[in-house]
Formats: structure tokens, C-alpha cells, sequence
DNA sequence: CCGGATCCACTTAGATACTG
DNA sequence: CAGTATCTAAGTGGATCCGG
């Protein structure tokens, strides 16, 4: 892929994003472990790629809403097909590191 | 994903073995720029998750040949899902990113 | 609240040289 | 032919501190 979903946290973040808008602070706890840094950056990224959109809102305290597009939408369908295999097929590849470990 | 099919070679690997059986040097080639180092470090890593088999023949020259296993074949259908996905919609993603780029 | 700036640790991959 | 060994370069993520 020529942008950035097959990182550590991008895909996680769609998933977070695919029920509504949430702000900066709402993405934050979910994933869990992440940098603010990590998670500013990530999101700058999926703003730039087009499957995000950034709302700040000038209030006080401040505000910033991140909303899917339709491209980013679009993106769940390969996910989906993609999660299907690990549900079925999961097991297979642990069962198989399992052997090359007991093996090797 | 637990394995690594995210990777920068992974996926092409696993293409180049779609048709059939291949050995280390039928490898290489269509990887246009792979070192054998990255290429031999990628083939372990798929075949400990069982995702291909390795097949050392006792000859001179030496031959060792590559083949997917049952499991490895159930990638394609997700993977296809993906390309589909790009084929339809990485001309957005790249005009957004042209719009980022030019706002600077 | 939402980050930017800086520094650091770790992982990956490329280059090169060498071997059974 | 099919790798391994070693070194280096680059990218990515985490930790911490600081600012609007």
C-alpha cells in the first residue's frame, strides 16, 4: 500500500472512527498505550490520505473532531474480508509456530 | 495481524508463488531488488507460520524450492478484496494527498 | 485539551563479503 | 545455487517535557 494503514495504529483508529466522529481525547483511551504524539501523527496522516477529515472547533477548553470520509468508509469492506481470515484461519498459523518453535 | 503479511516483502512473495512452486533464484528475480538476505529471512518467516513449505533437493547444483500450503492459498481472497479496493479508490488517495501538499 | 519538540530504543532492510 | 555473517542506514514508535 502506498499509505500508511498497514502501520502499528492506523487501522485500530478507522475502527474507533467507524461509529461516528470522536475527538482527540475519546481516540486516546481505546487504544490503549498510545502517544499523543503517535496518535496526532497517525491522524495527520489519514487527514492528509483522505480517509479522515479534522474539525477544530474554537472553544474553550478546545475541541478537535476526527470524522470519517466516504474513502475512509470505503476502506472497511477489504478490512472486514481481511479480519474473516484471522477469525477462521488464526488458529492455523499459531498452531504452526507452535511445531517450528517446538521444532527449532 | 500477529505475522508478518504487512511487511515490505511478504505479500509479493506470496504473489510470485500463486502459480505454482518456485525456487530461491525464480524468487529473486521478479523481486526486482530484493536481497537474498531479506529474501531468505522472509521465506522462514512465512514457512514457521505455515504459510509455505520448503523443500531442500539433495543434488549439485543445489535446489530448494518454495510452495504454498492450503493456508497460504486462503490469503488471496482477502488479499484480492485489498487490491480491488485500491484499483478503485488509490486515485483518491493520491488527489488528496496532491490538495495536502499543494495547502502545504 | 490538543498537541509540538526533542531524544532515545528498536526493528528492518540494504550493502558487502564469504561459504557448502 | 542458495544461502549466512556483519555492518550500517533509515524509519517508526515510546518517553518526557513544554506550549497555545
Amino acid at each position: 500500500m502506498p499509505f500508511k494503514v498497514g502501520d502499528k495504529w492506523s487501522w485500530l483508529i478507522l475502527r474507533c472512527l467507524e461509529a461516528g466522529p470522536r475527538r482527540f481525547s475519546e481516540l486516546k483511551v481505546p487504544l490503549r498505550g498510545i502517544t499523543a504524539k503517535v496518535l496526532a501523527q497517525s491522524l495527520r496522516a489519514l487527514e492528509r490520505d483522505g480517509l479522515l477529515t479534522r474539525t477544530e472547533f474554537e472553544e474553550n477548553p478546545p475541541r478537535v473532531e476526527y470524522e470519517l470520509t466516504a474513502l475512509g468508509h470505503s476502506l472497511f469492506g477489504p478490512m472486514d474480508a481481511v479480519c474473516a481470515w484471522a477469525r477462521e484461519h488464526l488458529g492455523q498459523v499459531d498452531a504452526a509456530r507452535a511445531r517450528a518453535e517446538a521444532a527449532g
